[in-house]
DNA sequence: TGGGAGTTT
DNA sequence: AAACTCC
């Protein structure tokens, strides 16, 4: 029996920030969004004072007072799960990463009866090495793995690992206690929907006929009712597979009514998004812009407009995807309304290697893309080098003031020298 | 009152 | 294009 373990960091962000801050252990410590917008992450303790997501506006003053509040340190996270995924190959070579805070582990062959203590060595030595405190679910199928996990959470007596035998009494028990709705994969609609059909326990679900859900909704929940049965059968390869669509959108942080404040955010995420594509070795066949006012003031006019625009030949190059996403918001935008926030997705992506050029129709001589493609590298390099934004096309600097706002940031402390943790000796 | 990706309707 | 799902 092949086992998957699933590793999931306990309240991850909130964790990164305390592992720098020792005077923070034991403290109610929240991470906000983007733009310091809503929380995203607590720690405990923080847990009893705020709710996920709630706009930081409408935080009461009396929490306000007991929280640490910290703005989003994206740097800080994406190096400390990093060093955590590091740490798990030294468990089990199969490593699938899922997320910034959890991965998939694959224990093939591994003796059954030496797992659990197995895991509980690899927790202390993830805490050791980087300060992160995890925590393992362990089953035969991804979705039985992520309850698992949430119990090692729960439930103080498993001491951070669960191993769930999919034919146990004990997960019987546990299944036909959990909603459906508490599943991966399951949610607000799809819950109602399978409440209508009398499905309300995990443990229903199990139970139903794959080839009734099959019919009822997708081939998605017929897996699931197998996975719930402990039949791993999610395709792990999708894991990997290049991005069919990516996307750079942000809010301006305020309300903006100026075409060149737009068109400055507009041009620098359709750069951003050429990068990305050039990163994955992808091409765009079509590119989409979209603007939004704020549509939580309803005393303000709305405008939620959406552009695709098809390219006349798949691109990846900055200056192609910049005009064409320029000429899209040029179709898009009406005055007078207070935008929010823009973005720009790359769509239709193909690999670059295996395109076939449309050989009769090019206007572009293969010098020509050759050395666009050379440009181009030379830039991803320098903004690899020198950070983000060192060499940019003209105009997409835009005016300063629509950064993201991030008033509570605290410092870059493992990727950058000069914002390194000063430790003083007496 | 987040951002990014994906799927379904 | 909008709605929904995940993290």
């Amino acid at each position: 029996m092949n086992i998957i373990g699933l590793v999931d960091c306990n309240n991850f962000y909130a964790s990164c920030e305390r592992v720098f801050r020792p005077d923070w252990e034991s403290w109610p410590v929240a991470v906000l969004s983007n733009n310091d917008g809503c929380v995203i992450a607590r720690s405990n303790e923080a847990k009893e004072l705020v709710e996920m997501g709630a706009p930081t506006f409408k935080i009461p003053p009396a929490a306000r007072r007991e929280l640490i509040l910290v703005s989003s340190n994206y740097a800080l996270y994406g190096d400390m799960s990093r060093r955590v995924t590091t740490t798990l190959r030294e468990f089990t070579p199969d490593v699938e990463i899922y997320s910034i805070d959890e991965s998939f582990l694959g224990f093939d062959g591994f003796p059954l009866d030496q797992l659990e203590d197995h895991c509980q060595r690899l927790r202390y030595v993830v805490r050791r090495n980087t300060g992160i405190p995890v925590s393992v679910g362990l089953s035969t199928s991804r979705t039985l793995a992520k309850v698992a996990n949430k119990l090692a959470k729960k439930i103080a007596a498993y001491e951070g690992v669960c191993l769930l035998q999919p034919d146990s009494e004990i997960t019987r028990q546990i299944l036909e206690d959990l909603p459906v709705t508490d599943l991966w994969g399951v949610s607000g609609r799809l819950g109602q929907r399978l409440s209508q059909m009398g499905i309300v326990t995990a443990w229903q679900l199990r139970e139903a006929d794959p080839k009734r859900i099959r019919a009822r909704f997708s081939v998605v929940q017929e897996r699931l009712v197998y996975e719930l049965r402990g039949i791993d059968c999610i395709d792990t390869d999708d894991l990997a597979e290049p991005k069919k669509n990516i996307m750079t959108s942000r809010s301006f942080g305020r309300l903006t009514s100026d075409p060149h404040e737009v068109r400055a955010a507009i041009r620098a995420h359709a750069a951003r998004g050429a990068e990305k594509l050039r990163k994955q070795g992808s091409v765009a066949r079509a590119i989409q812009v979209h603007l939004k006012t704020n549509k939580h003031r309803e005393d303000l006019a709305q405008y939620h407009p959406a552009l695709v625009v098809q390219l006349p030949h798949p691109s990846n190059d900055t200056r192609v995807i910049v005009g064409a996403a320029q000429a899209a918001l040029q179709c898009l935008w009406r005055d007078g309304y207070r935008y929010m926030k823009a973005g720009v997705m790359m769509l239709d992506l193909v690999d670059r290697e295996t395109l076939q050029h449309d050989i009769f129709d090019s206007p572009e001589s293969d010098a020509e893309r050759e050395r666009s493609a050379k440009a181009s590298a030379v830039m991803d390099e320098l903004n690899r080098k020198m950070g983000r934004g060192t060499v940019r096309l003209g105009g997409t600097k835009g005016k300063a003031d629509w950064k993201l706002k991030a008033e509570l940031l605290t410092k870059r402390y493992t990727t950058r020298w000069d914002e390194l943790p000063i430790v003083s000796l007496k």
